[in-house]
DNA sequence: CTGAAAGCGCTTACAG
DNA sequence: CTGAAAGCGCTTACAG
């Protein structure tokens, strides 16, 4: 059997209330005692029982990771690996280790985390992606349990969160294509109850709205951040009698999607339809054409969104519960000035 | 304060031990009693305290993924996303929670794992990568803890694997190019020091050999499974007075660096290098040219060693301890017949 | 079928 | 500076 605090007291002939302070280095406890424990604790090749100890500290030096239900749309994402990058880069660091959060078979997400929450596994809660009224952040809010969003919440300005300012990255990318001559613009959504999707959809119509573009409502497809998505949207899209020159596009997956589909039919990029997307995963620089994106700092969210959920855990005061990471345009291949063989 | 089994104890007139039996679902426990303390639960809105039962039952329903000290690295590659998403997917149907081990910020991943097993935090861990002589595996073996790897262990045969037959895979691919009229392949490696990287060298050896092909060490270059190390590669072998027509290389990543690379210096892919590599991600297909790639079934390596780990971890016999997942050859436009033009 | 009691391996007031 | 004791929230022989 592995060797317990106890083991340790009676080896060192002290009570197992000093062996459990020398572990915590209290500071009155003699250098002697500790030296002698310590040793014991080496000798006997001691490691703490944390089970036992998140029992009585009612801390577990963990953070929960929420899987979305359809975990294997997320976990296909590249966003989700750079943000996990971020995320275990600064947990590590802070010494806290990372419980995924996989929602039940076929059950809800709140489920599990009020499964994890109660159960008392974790400290706090990162939340990787906000839906327009989310039922597991109104849980966490009304339960007073820590938790950081990576996104935005409408309904709750007092969680803490990390954002890319979607609105304005949004219209900053269709800015882009309006400057490069484009007036027949279109958008590709991603799911219409997150609140990305929404916020990005607002930056593009204020874009084409202020250049007084028309709006027309068939060319904002909806979608999942899948290939599929971006072939279908293509699709449509192209079948339409009057089509548009460009395309905001919500997520470098679909995108991948939509070139691939235009490949096929035999049309081409950019000549035939321009593409701007969001995220920059490493793989749109590569592609060919290079994908045209917005670079929102992925990493970066998941590394600030863990450090500010750590400082919440801790009790320190966080100054600003809503944090703005900076996004960048990234014009590639994929986004040029409008062809004029194509011009309407 | 949530409810404890005291609380529902107390409420419903019986004992914290008839209350654990109703939650445990024993089988002695009149049905009355049962209907009482479930609704009682229902309505203090009870959930155990998972901590607290671990502590006594010995059992966390948790497995642990280690993380390598380069986390970044694994991260970064699409086989991490995919592995993960077979065992989430196997995990979570099997009522088990996922903790990520991420080594100390620079310390060794056997620190990590140490404090894991001995903190009790986990019934089994897994392991993605197998290296040659790897600690881990070796502190696990002899302290009998369960763990399963990705991978092959040659010091401990009894270890529990799923695994590729990687130098089946290796020889196949390269008896591709063979038949392709190719003569002078070269080999772009992983780490040596994983035994993935070894195996796979062995198999396209093999059929170098048997072929009574030239065999050429600086047409064998090793790297670690990012594009920048195909860049490299690429580099290097282009630059040979003697350079290969066609390169066996171990991961889709680095190949992506070669295409890069390749592309940047005006060459083309396949006319004047043809590529073969593995893991088939899922951009491999998008790529331009789509990347001829060895299918190995992330996916179904991940779901099978978690079901095998699971079932060591209930004590349920694993009759095939070493399981192999089949793998087949996708051939694409990125590996064709020799390019007259090129030909000795 | 049910309860009293001991115990899992720790931490932490309290007292000295 | 150190120890005895109580307790964290559960489970599980043992006895009835």
């Amino acid at each position: 059997m592995a060797a317990t605090i106890k083991d340790i007291a009676l080896r060192a002939g002290v009570s197992v209330s000093t062996v459990s302070r020398v572990i915590s280095n209290h500071p009155r406890i003699s250098p002697q005692t500790a030296k002698k424990v310590r040793a014991i604790m080496q000798e006997l090749n001691y490691h703490p029982n944390l089970t036992a100890k998140s029992l009585v500290s009612k801390s577990t030096k963990t953070l929960g990771i929420l899987l979305p239900k359809q975990a294997d749309v997320l976990l296909l994402n590249p966003f989700f690996t750079e943000a996990m990058r971020g995320i275990v880069s600064y947990s590590t660091r802070a010494g806290y280790d990372l419980l995924m959060i996989g929602p039940p078979s076929n059950g809800e997400e709140l489920e599990a985390v009020i499964r994890i929450v109660r159960g008392k596994r974790v400290d706090g809660i990162l939340i990787l992606h906000s839906r327009v009224n989310d039922p597991v952040i109104a849980y966490l809010q009304k339960d007073g349990f820590p938790h950081v969003l990576i996104g935005r919440s409408e309904e709750y300005p007092s969680t803490l969160t990390v954002d890319t300012d979607n609105v304005a990255a949004a219209y900053d990318a269709t800015h882009c294509l309006i400057r490069q001559g484009h007036r027949k613009i279109g958008f590709v959504s991603g799911p219409p109850n997150l609140v990305v999707s929404r916020d990005r959809l607002e930056g593009y119509r204020k874009a084409i709205r202020e250049a007084k573009l028309p709006e027309r409502d068939e060319w904002i497809v909806e979608g999942d951040f899948l290939q599929e998505s971006g072939f279908r949207a293509m699709s449509f899209l192209m079948g339409l009698p009057d089509r548009p020159t460009a395309l905001l596009v919500t997520d470098d997956i679909i995108t991948f999607g939509i070139v691939r589909g235009l490949t096929e039919l035999g049309y081409r990029v950019p000549d035939d339809l321009s593409l701007f997307s969001f995220n920059n995963i490493s793989l749109a620089e590569l592609a060919n054409p290079p994908i045209s994106s917005v670079d929102i700092g992925i990493f970066q969210l998941g590394y600030t969104a863990t450090h500010l959920l750590i400082a919440d855990v801790e009790g320190r005061s966080v100054a600003d519960r809503r944090q703005i990471i900076p996004h960048r345009l990234l014009i590639r291949g994929s986004s040029a000035p409008l062809n004029p063989r194509v011009k309407g």
